[in-house]
DNA sequence: CGGGCTGTTGACTGACATCAATTATCGTGG
DNA sequence: CCACGATAATTGATGTCAGTCAACAGCCCG
């Protein structure tokens, strides 16, 4: 390992800086300052970018690609947390215990991924407050997911599960959207077998609702009868 | 309203922030100098704190008492997010965005809390590098939690997503705890019916594992059986 | 062009929701 | 302090939805 960088020009880092969120309202010199503590990593195609149990004192931060996030039952059964798409992280929590891992991760498309390490991002928070800001936010904003992903778990039927879900990412639009995750991970997100989606799909599809385009789009064609269907 | 405090003995305001964990770590002026920006509430029982679709720009402190986060379906349903204890928080979403509140805030214990508005906090973040890293494992931590339910609720099963719930909050000890709310409100958080807890509960219990005492507590007796049933 | 993985469809079964009635517990006022 | 009423919790009987197992179809990649 390289003990220093200076030689290095940066480029990799920042195309990764100027990538995500989180770092996107910065100067283009406090960019740099963040990108001497970056680190980029390959991630291939099935690969594990790290797995439950493990010590971590690192921010991992999706410039490329896309990384699924799992927690894996005794029985084999695997439960997705969510996906990173890029300019997602993962990690935070890690900052401040040397807690393990609670999950899995591994790349579902190569891509690239910045490292950041513990001690370096808490510097980086108490000496530019727009990180911290930053970092506040996506927290805020991934909690308020989460919590509407558990909300929307407790409902015990299937279809009014799945309405909610897809009018949360339609935004209650008529558009034709791209499913972030394939539809195996996406059964298992909504604590659903695929069997049940596939069937739960089709039935919208037949009340002219949504339309399947493909293997990965959607169309929402009556986006008030999807609310109809959805909780609240 | 009084347009200025100066008089006040910040007394009521410092009993709030001694309490809360966020600002835990601070200095006695730093301490003081959050106290100029709260503002104490009371909050009888029963007593609605906020409405959903309420703008809000405020974050909410629970200093004594008790706080249920729910949602409200259409149809009267209520669905528990989470119950605040003394040093929990709420309202953090609000300081970035106007966004409108998604839950209703109601206390079932008469209690205090305190408020902090979106410019003070936003200003505190900005100059107290120590709040903001407070802010943030807050955050990460309930970020945690909220994933963690989702995988619980994810489980078909309603008896190991029990099992799930009571190794959580009983930190695999042989106690005995009391529930943080109804068994109605519990059942509804873990997306099952009452009657389903309760014929799971007796079932637990004839199986040594649990005994119930009173309505609201739970004795663990076999933590390691518990174990077992729960997923993971 | 072929193989494997992803997604779909079908039949069956079991667990949980639902509806209804009873019992227990707590808070309240006499 | 006890009796009462209201609400919470339990118990029972029944129906239904989603999980399971199995076979098949379709797309993508090599």
């Amino acid at each position: 390992m390289a003990h220093t960088q200076h030689q290095h020009s940066l480029t990799r880092e920042l195309a990764c800086i100027n990538q995500v969120p989180i770092f996107q309202h910065l100067s283009d010199e406090q960019k740099v300052s963040v990108a001497q503590v970056t680190r980029p990593v390959h991630a291939a195609k099935g690969e594990t970018v790290f797995a439950m149990g493990e010590v971590s004192q690192t921010l991992y931060i999706v410039n490329t690609g896309q990384v699924r996030l799992y927690h894996l039952a005794a029985d084999g059964h695997e439960q997705v947390l969510r996906v990173l798409n890029p300019g997602d992280f993962v990690g935070e929590t890690a900052l401040f215990t040397d807690e393990i891992h609670s999950s899995f991760a591994a790349a579902t498309q190569t891509g690239e991924l910045c490292t950041i390490s513990r001690s370096a991002l808490t510097a980086l928070v108490k000496t530019l407050p727009p990180v911290a800001l930053a970092l506040l936010q996506a927290l805020a904003d991934r909690l308020k997911t989460a919590e509407r992903q558990a909300t929307l778990l407790a409902i015990p039927d299937a279809l009014p599960r799945l309405a909610g879900y897809l009018q949360a990412i339609s935004g209650r639009q008529a558009i034709t959207l791209t499913l972030p995750m394939s539809k195996q991970d996406l059964a298992a997100y909504l604590g659903m077998t695929p069997e049940s989606l596939s069937r739960k799909l089709r039935q919208l599809a037949k009340a002219g609702i949504i339309e399947t385009v493909g293997r990965r789009q959607i169309g929402i064609i009556a986006p008030e009868k999807l609310a109809e269907l959805a909780p609240e």
